[in-house]
DNA sequence: TGCTTATATCGTTACATGACGATGAAACGG
DNA sequence: CCGTTTCATCGTCATGTAACGATATAAGCA
């Protein structure tokens, strides 16, 4: 994964609702839907739409209409990259022990 | 580790350029000084040490004292725990499938 | 068609960030 | 001591971000 890209996931994961809402959705066994998300926090619905959106940008989920709803699922490939990204980059720091 | 605490670490590796940084002060064999930074990177001096400030911030490196000069190194245990609060997270979000 | 629901987007405000040049401070070396 | 080196910090500017209320949109239902 480019510097560039794994900066962005970075950096969407880098506020603390977002890593919230990451895992309000991922905790849901059912369809996860914006209002869902508001719900279980103390924050306008516009708001939670806007870190929802930084998160898709990032690529960290994906939207799903349904109905008059959109759902929200988590992306586990890019999840896994994400993390793969990451392990590589600390495990190069360790080796320098 | 908290969610404030990851968010920050997160922030901090939220751009391309500090995610370098951490790279070449892993690099180094020998002590990382801010100008040895510097002169990989196409930034002011300033800029860097900005940069760099945020990552000391994070708790992601520390700072020495070597005579006229400041050398950085990483704080592995403090990475250690992020990669394994990150590993936590997209751990339970991997077990939602 | 017209109403409701769910959500995205817009417009705004306050504040944070990234970049730079310039300046200040601390530790040598003469 | 005084200059040099190395670096942090300051001041500034442009841009980005987080939050909100208000509005628009799109799908379902009556």
């Amino acid at each position: 994964m480019q510097d560039e890209e794994l900066a962005n996931m970075m950096r969407a994961l880098g506020h603390p609702v977002r890593l919230n809402i990451l895992r309000i959705i991922a905790a849901r066994t059912r369809d996860c839907c914006c209002a869902d998300v508001t719900q279980c926090l103390p924050l306008a619905q516009s708001t939670v739409s806007q870190h929802i959106k930084v998160l898709l940008e990032a690529g960290l989920i994906e939207r799903r209409s349904k109905g008059t709803r959109n759902c929200y699922v988590l992306m586990h490939e890019k999840i896994l990259l994400f993390e793969n990204s990451l392990g590589g980059l600390t495990g190069s720091l360790l080796e320098t022990e």
